[in-house]
Formats: C-alpha cells, sequence, structure tokens
DNA sequence: GCCGCTGTGATATATTATAACACACCTGTT
DNA sequence: AACAGGTGTGTTATAATATATCACAGCGGC
C-alpha cells in the first residue's frame, strides 16, 4: 500500500485501512532528523523514541501511555523523561498537545505547515490533524478586531469520524 | 502545570473597559436560573456557588482555586463537589472548560449564542470569549470535506490582550 | 408508607505534570 | 591536563488535576 501523499492532502483525513504505519513513521521521523540537524539541535535517542513511538500509534497517547510503552530494557522511564521529550518535540512542532484530552500526537505535515486543528472523534478516538487555512484566517480575524495580539491557535473539532458515524 | 503564577492584580478582562462586574454577575445568574426552570433542573446551592464564583473572578479558575475559594462555613469542600458543579454547569454551557491551562471560565453568553472561541492572554491570563462564526463555519465546512461528522469545536487563540500588548 | 430519583458529604484513589539534584558528556579555553 | 559552561540524562519526590464509590438526605408520586 501505499501511504500518505506528501505535499498537501486536499481531503486531509484519518489514515485509510491500508495505512503503512511503519513507513509513515519512518518518513516523518527522516523529517525530524533533517530538521533538527538544520537548526543544530539534538533528536537524541529518548526523544526520537517518543516520537517513533507517537508515529507508530498513529493516535494520541497519554504520556503515562507513553511511559507503559517505552521500551528501555524491561525498566520503565520516569515521567520526567518522557515529559522532557515531549516538551521538546512539541517546540519544534513535531508533536502536539491534544489539550481537551490530556494527550499528545505526532505531528505527521511537514515543519511550519500544520494549522494545530485537529478533528477527535469522541467514539473511537481517532485525531486528524488538518491544514485548516480558513480556521487559522478566521482566528487571525477575530483576534484583530478584539485588537488581541495573535501568537497561535489551536482548535480542536469533536464529532464522529467517518468510520464511526457510519457504525453508528 | 500550566498555571499562570498569578499575574499582577491584572486588569479585569479585556472585552470589558467600563464594565460592572456585579451586575454583570447578577444577569448571568438570573440567565442561569431562568434557563434551569425553563429545563426542569436544579440550581441548587453549591451549582449556583460554584458559578457565582466563577462569574465574580471574571477569569478562568483552577477546581482547586475553586474549592478554596468555596466559603462554606470555615470547612472546605471536597473536590469532587466542585467537580460535580463544574460538570453540570458545563452541560448547560454556562460554564466551559478551557483546555490549554486545564481551567474553568463562566459563560456570559446568552445560552445558545456561544461559540467556544476564546482568546487566552498568556501574560496575564485573562480570557474572552468570542462569538466565532466565522470560525465555526470554517470548522464544519473542514468537517464536512473530512466527511467527519461535526458535534462541537473548541478554539483557544494564545497571544497578548490589548493590554498586555502595549504594556509589552 | 414506600419507591425511585436526584443531589450531597465524605473518603479514597487515580491520573497528569513538575521540581530538584547529581552527574555524564561534549566543547572550547587556559 | 585542568577546567568552566552548556545541554541532556537518570532519579527521587511531590504537586496539581480528576474520578470512583458509598451511604444517606430530601422530595414527589403512587
Amino acid at each position: 500500500m501505499r501511504n500518505e501523499p506528501e505535499p498537501r492532502p486536499a481531503p486531509p483525513a484519518f489514515p485509510a485501512p491500508g495505512h503503512d504505519h511503519r513507513a509513515c513513521a519512518e518518513g516523518a521521523l527522516a523529517r525530524a532528523d533533517e530538521l533538527c540537524g538544520r537548526r543544530g539541535l539534538q533528536l537524541t535517542d529518548n526523544r526520537r523514541a517518543v516520537l517513533r513511538l507517537l508515529l507508530e500509534s498513529h493516535r494520541p497517547l497519554g504520556a503515562y501511555e507513553l511511559v507503559k510503552r517505552f521500551d528501555w530494557g524491561g525498566r520503565r522511564p520516569a515521567p520526567a523523561q518522557i515529559y522532557r521529550a515531549l516538551r521538546f518535540l512539541e517546540s519544534l512542532g513535531l508533536a502536539h498537545r491534544l489539550a481537551s484530552r490530556n494527550a499528545y500526537l505526532a505531528c505527521y505535515a511537514a515543519p511550519g505547515e500544520c494549522a494545530q486543528t485537529f478533528l477527535v472523534c469522541e467514539r473511537c478516538g481517532a485525531v486528524a490533524e488538518c491544514a485548516g487555512d480558513a480556521l487559522e484566517a478566521a482566528a487571525r480575524g477575530l483576534a484583530r478586531a478584539a485588537r488581541f495580539e495573535f501568537r497561535a491557535s489551536a482548535v480542536e473539532i469533536c464529532g464522529r469520524c467517518p468510520d464511526c458515524a457510519a457504525a453508528a
């Protein structure tokens, strides 16, 4: 199966049925490496491992879920490790925090092209991140109207993903 | 946590220059009464007290901040009390959870007219809720394009309120 | 009276997140 | 070589946020 189209997925959506998580994850990891290299930052083993876990699960994970899944030669890392890695990844836009669920999600978009707009399925928990250009424009307009200095916006749209909507 | 270090005595909320706090809170309480009456629900003492605290602070409060402020004849209520009241208020749209900060906020809009769009000042912590009609429309459009069944959206816009933008 | 319902008061516990500190490692300087 | 400064790690402890559960009070309907 071919994985996600790279440049600009017109219908930004949930992973297709035959989606190859592994290949998709490797691509994103390569982009992360490249980004860190370019900025002189270290994508260390810990950080990479957390990012990989997020990428491979392809769904939001709680920090303690990451702790449990982290394979560290039998032992488990302390939460602080995970949170440190998450902070690093977030700061680069490689991962996002899904505030409504206190969970974390890998970013699959090219760096700088993601608008932190999430479709969150309330039934199965799947999340799609999409390029919400219109949304961000609207948010900026709204901020301007209130004389509010815009820095960032986060949009979480709650409802049912196509599969769950069909199932219901 | 992501709580503000309780910033300076803080300019109230930025959408309100010459704003009468008490009247505003009383009005909102009256509307809440009316809404509950109409639906046959009980705005009990606890629920009303929590709503009043939120209304009067006119800024987002953590649940444990509410526990501390709750005046209950010397004793303090258990967190569960507060969370119960918050759940009730949220379910009616009388209060909202500000997910990015794990805090709660009274809704000043007329019931049904609020779009859960928040301008959050990252410096002083003030929050304004605004009617993000364009935003909600964009969110619905985006959901439709992804064949996602829209139920609700929450938008948090981070930046600086007019006062803080001017101060910086 | 008795039932079923809603809401409360209380205790206990689960979940999420950060603070603080010692140390390892690298790099550049003396 | 010795050392200082920066970044990242490993660890322990603890803070902050949130829910589960249970007994019981109050009320309206039958």
